[in-house]
DNA sequence: CTATATACATAGTATCACTAGGTATCTTGT
DNA sequence: ACAAGATACCTAGTGATACTATGTATATAG
C-alpha cells in the first residue's frame, strides 16, 4: 500500500522508493532489496504499475509508474486500512466512541 | 496483539477468541482455526500467554491468560501500533500530521 | 585504486495464514 | 430416537512472502 501511494504521487525506481520509505518512515519501514524487487515484480504482474527501464547518469534503473487498476486498488486499500485502525483500536483500547486520536 | 490485548481484560478459551475477535471487528479479524490455535501454542510457548484445561458445561476448553511476559510484548507493541499509525497514514496523505518537515 | 554508494537481481530458508479435513460433546428440531 | 447444527479442540499439507546472503555492474570519493 506504502508503495503504491508513494507511486500514486510520482514515477520512481526501486531503490529510490526504498530510501524514500526509509526516510519518510524514520526507519520503521525500511524494507531490504530481497523483499522489495520481487515485490515490485508482483505488482507489476498484477497489473498494478507499468515498469520501464531508463538510462541516467550511467546507470540503468526500472521507473514504476501506478497504473488505473493500481490506484483503483489503493483506494481500496486505504479504505481498507481506515477500517482497520478503527477496528483494531476498538479492541485495544475499549470504547465504542469515535471520537479518539 | 489483538489476541494479547484480548486477555489483558479476562481469561478466555481459543474458540470465545475467535467469536469475540470477529463480532467485535465485524467480521474484519475473522480468524480460522487452522490458524487460532497454532498461534495460541506459539504465543505459550513464547512465554506470553499461559494454557490451562479447565471442564465446564461438559465441554473440555483450554483458557488462556496472559504472562507478566505477555503484557510486556504487549505494550510494546500498542506503542509500536501507534508509531505505524502515523508513520502510515504520514506516507498515504502526506506530511502534515506529524510535525515533521 | 580501493572503498563506498548506487542499482538491480536470484537462491535458499523460515514463518505463518489458510484449506481441508478429523474427533468429540452438547443442544435443538422433528 | 435421530439428524443437524453449534461448540471446542486438533493436525497435515500448501502457498505466499519476508528475510538472509550473495552476485553483478557502474559511478564516485578519498
Amino acid at each position: 500500500m506504502c508503495i503504491l501511494s508513494l507511486l500514486s504521487t510520482r514515477e520512481m525506481y526501486g531503490y529510490e522508493i526504498s530510501k524514500e520509505l526509509d526516510a519518510l518512515s524514520g526507519g520503521i519501514l525500511r524494507i531490504e532489496e530481497g523483499t522489495l524487487y520481487p515485490l515490485l515484480r508482483r505488482l507489476e504482474e498484477r497489473g498494478y504499475l507499468k515498469g520501464e527501464w531508463r538510462y541516467r547518469e550511467g546507470k540503468a534503473r526500472r521507473y514504476y509508474k501506478i497504473t488505473p487498476r493500481g490506484m483503483d486498488v489503493l483506494r481500496k486499500m486505504r479504505a481498507f486500512w481506515a477500517v482497520l485502525i478503527t477496528v483494531v483500536n476498538n479492541i485495544l483500547y475499549g470504547g465504542e466512541s469515535g471520537g479518539r486520536e
